[in-house]
DNA sequence: CTTCATGCAAACCCTTTGCACGTCG
DNA sequence: CGACGTGCAAAGGGTTTGCATGAAG
């Protein structure tokens, strides 16, 4: 296959942002995350890594990688905010209510779904987001 | 038809909460709203009608209420927490992003969709969350 | 009367901002 | 070198809490 230049890494470099060492330590401990996360989380985990990066620095990062689309935010079922690294194409996420791990999937038929929301209340709709939460598989067990 | 209990203070008291002065007022204010709103417009708009009640004991009432499943916690794409009357039962909202006007829809086959996922991806659904956003017929015009 | 709810103010998040300094390209 | 990014600390907004008072059942 080709070389795999870091997802996050790369998207800045092709949007024209600068890439400095605050960004890249943040997007490596992104990486090294398997669920969602919140901000606080991520700070804390900078300070224990040694790879300290400033609070304001941490939110501007991921609102940066957000707005780049590789990066999504969530609101959780118990209001708290968390973030997820996941591909920039429209898709929805399935967040395992125990551990955090969370997947992604695309095309779930639910254009029809929309579609009927829209007969049924005269709305016009432009966007939706469905979110869906369980147990994932380890956790089952 | 049978009458017509308001539905916020039927639900306090077939649950046994107690029907105070200011959990009727948080219940009216809810009642004369068409659309979505904030925590903090409750508070203004009761502090302007002369029906004003603490803030804690609005974001008190508010969580009680959402509890009892008459009202629910949306989180807008902009971020911001707003709060919808609704019915106590599983349903999806659908937001007009111009007017915040709300409308409710059931039973749309999401089913098929949450299944389709969970066979893809192997975990467990237990509850899920649909919003949609768009335009409202009368925003349309 | 007893238990539950209220109101106030202070405490507590979480997130954003202003600004001087540092650094990527 | 010049624009862009960083870090700090302070500001800001929203939400929660402790506690004494007041009302509901």
């Amino acid at each position: 296959m080709t070389a795999n230049p870091p997802p996050m890494i790369d998207a800045l470099e092709r949007r024209g942002h600068r890439l400095t060492g605050p960004r890249r330590r943040v997007a490596r401990l992104i990486g090294g995350r398997s669920g969602h996360f919140t901000a606080a989380e991520l700070l804390e985990e900078a300070r224990a890594a040694d790879a300290a990066v400033g609070r304001a620095t941490v939110f501007r990062s991921l609102e940066l990688f957000a707005e780049l689309g590789v990066l999504e935010r969530l609101d959780l079922p118990s209001g708290e905010h968390a973030y997820v690294a996941c591909e920039p194409v429209h898709h929805h996420h399935v967040v395992c209510s125990r551990c955090g791990r969370t997947a992604e999937v695309t095309d779930l038929g639910l254009q029809t779904v929309v579609s009927e929301a829209e007969r049924r209340t005269g709305f016009e709709i432009e966007k939706h987001r469905l979110e869906m939460y369980g147990l994932c598989p380890e956790c089952q067990l």
